[in-house]
DNA sequence: TATTGTTATACTCTATAACTATA
DNA sequence: TATAGTTATAGAGTATAACAATA
């Protein structure tokens, strides 16, 4: 998989690049990501709002800035994101009292809702049907490996 | 990881979607491109460019089309990147004798060479350096489980 | 009528620079 | 001087519609 061809796969699956990691990741975080997307749908909420509310709901109220550096949004994508949050009432914009230049995002009653009781379930869900063809200790196999190799070239990403 | 967040993570990657799959497979995919780009770079293509460069070399000549629904690139996208490709001299527009309204795409010397030598050795120290905090063994597991999930998500997703 | 490649167009996501208000 | 948020802008990447050539 890392170099050569030579590898044996599912006729279906017998595309060039099956056998690259690159490729597969690829085509794994973009199946997640849409299928998570058509899941949150109903509730008016991409996948990235929803990092953007679960954030708030476990760190408590933050910054555009904080936040957004925790999952890898830009500041300045991060104003028309809020500013969709803000319009659906799930986020306020709060002057942080002790520096006036932050806010201090904070979840509506609604969005409390949402997050503490809807979207846990939606997201058990989404994953259940997408990790469904493996088992309980592959799943948590693959979560450890996966978790090791972004760690491990978290530094060194150009990103 | 599928539901709950009470997980244990290491200190520094404690942050709130670490023990989201689909979070991870976005974050893994990013960073494999981002260094294969960087990989790509001296040798004048991009990670797409080289999808497009392997498929025909290991299916032969072939349409636009065939080529772009095999690495998931519309028709419309196929333009450019092949344009980029004939211009930096890699690739040639041959019209298909049997249908002339396509093309068979045929790699020219230069890229013969550069598929056949100097992409394989870049492709396996790209893989091998973002691989390396796993075991050989870990890394056919890794593969295995990603070609299953894929392989099963392929029918459902939105795309 | 249908399909391949093409163009024009638009939409999303992202990033850079410059501005404001605060520090 | 530096930082948080904002705006304008521009660049990738992608997708839709319409067209010419060919089937």
């Amino acid at each position: 998989m890392t170099s050569e061809q030579a590898q044996v796969v599912p006729k279906n699956l017998a595309e060039p690049l099956w056998g690259s990691i690159g490729f597969l990741l690829s085509k794994a975080a973009d199946q997640v990501e849409s299928q998570f997307a058509t899941a949150l749908g109903p509730h008016g909420i991409t996948p990235r709002e929803y990092g953007i509310l679960t954030t708030i709901a476990r760190r408590g109220p933050q910054s555009q800035q904080q936040i957004g550096s925790q999952i890898g949004i830009d500041r300045t994508t991060m104003v028309n994101l809020v500013d969709s949050l803000e319009e659906s009432g799930l986020v306020e914009r709060v002057r942080d009292a002790k520096d006036r230049r932050r806010y201090a995002l904070t979840l509506s009653p609604a969005a409390e809702k949402l997050v503490h009781k809807t979207l846990p379930v939606v997201d058990a869900e989404t994953h259940d049907q997408y990790l469904a063809p493996l088992t309980a200790a592959e799943r948590d196999t693959l979560v450890d490996l996966i978790r090791r190799l972004v760690a491990h070239n978290a530094d060194n990403a150009a990103r």
